[in-house]
DNA sequence: CTCAGTGCAAAGGATTTGCATGCCG
DNA sequence: CGGCATGCAAATCCTTTGCACTGAG
């Protein structure tokens, strides 16, 4: 799984022009043992070692490699998370006070429906379309229970 | 129309313990007249005497009374159009080139397979859901056609 | 050797905030 | 009158950038 995961984002990075160096390696990894979209801050907690300006610039070049995507909820920090080309197609759960997010795959048959609905919908407006992205905002557990 | 528009951001901003100022009741008829979210430059640039702080704070006044929906794209700006409460419930193309947002709604029986799914799919998270929100994010007309 | 990658510090830029003044109720 | 609203300018703070150094190929 790993080492498939390794090579693919290698794959990806050496056809963007770019290495695969030790601190993206890390980068990677950190994404992938999160499991959920996490932020910039997270990855400097749990890496100290990584300096914050190549930490952006990276998740930069793993964004534009294909291999990371950039979630944008309107909390503060943006989050990140290996892109869908290298997990699956999935949506976000987003707490609306802790700013959490968290993944949440659909039944297959409402996909299915979205698949089939929105592109005509895109096209009768002049739209290429490219992607759909849908996301649940609520409050989490946490949040919840925690109350206020 | 306008007429209970007006009374019903009026009842909303006085619920909320808020005056409806003049600056404010323009704030609504620019987002009324724009028919489609728009930034807070496009805002400053239909009525330039408007004082950009107080186009800030009083666009937040206007979300947290519910009159005002706040929408991030990852676009560098936010852009803004009145609440679902004054309008219908809708979705947003949004072009990954120029960052415009625009308005789409569902047909109606995928919207209905959506709300049957998507509240179950959350509460077996622990999350307490409050709306969701589906972009589709391709390129409009005029960037397909001007290309690059 | 060359050039992408790294780290530190400084710059950017949309948005927020402090504070004095204006104005509605 | 009292307190919200307004404007100007300054401060915030996540993110980006400049620049010199390091290291992989």
């Amino acid at each position: 799984m790993t080492a498939d995961l390794d090579a693919q984002v290698a794959a990806r990075l050496q056809a963007a022009g770019h290495r695969f160096s030790s601190s993206r390696r890390e980068l990677v990894e950190v994404l992938r043992q999160a499991g959920q979209p996490i932020r910039i801050v997270d990855v400097l907690d749990s890496r100290p070692h990584l300096a914050q300006s190549s930490v952006y610039r990276n998740l930069a070049v793993l964004e534009a490699a294909g291999v990371v995507r950039r979630i944008v909820t309107g909390d503060d920090y943006a989050h990140f998370e290996l892109a869908e080309a290298l997990t699956e197609h999935h949506h976000h759960l987003i707490c609306a006070q802790c700013g959490t997010v968290s993944d949440v795959t659909l039944p297959a048959e409402v996909e299915h429906r979205l698949d089939a609905a929105l592109p005509e919908l895109a096209a009768a407006r002049g739209f290429v379309l490219d992607h759909h992205r849908l996301d649940l905002i609520g409050r989490c557990e946490r949040c919840t229970t925690t109350d206020r």
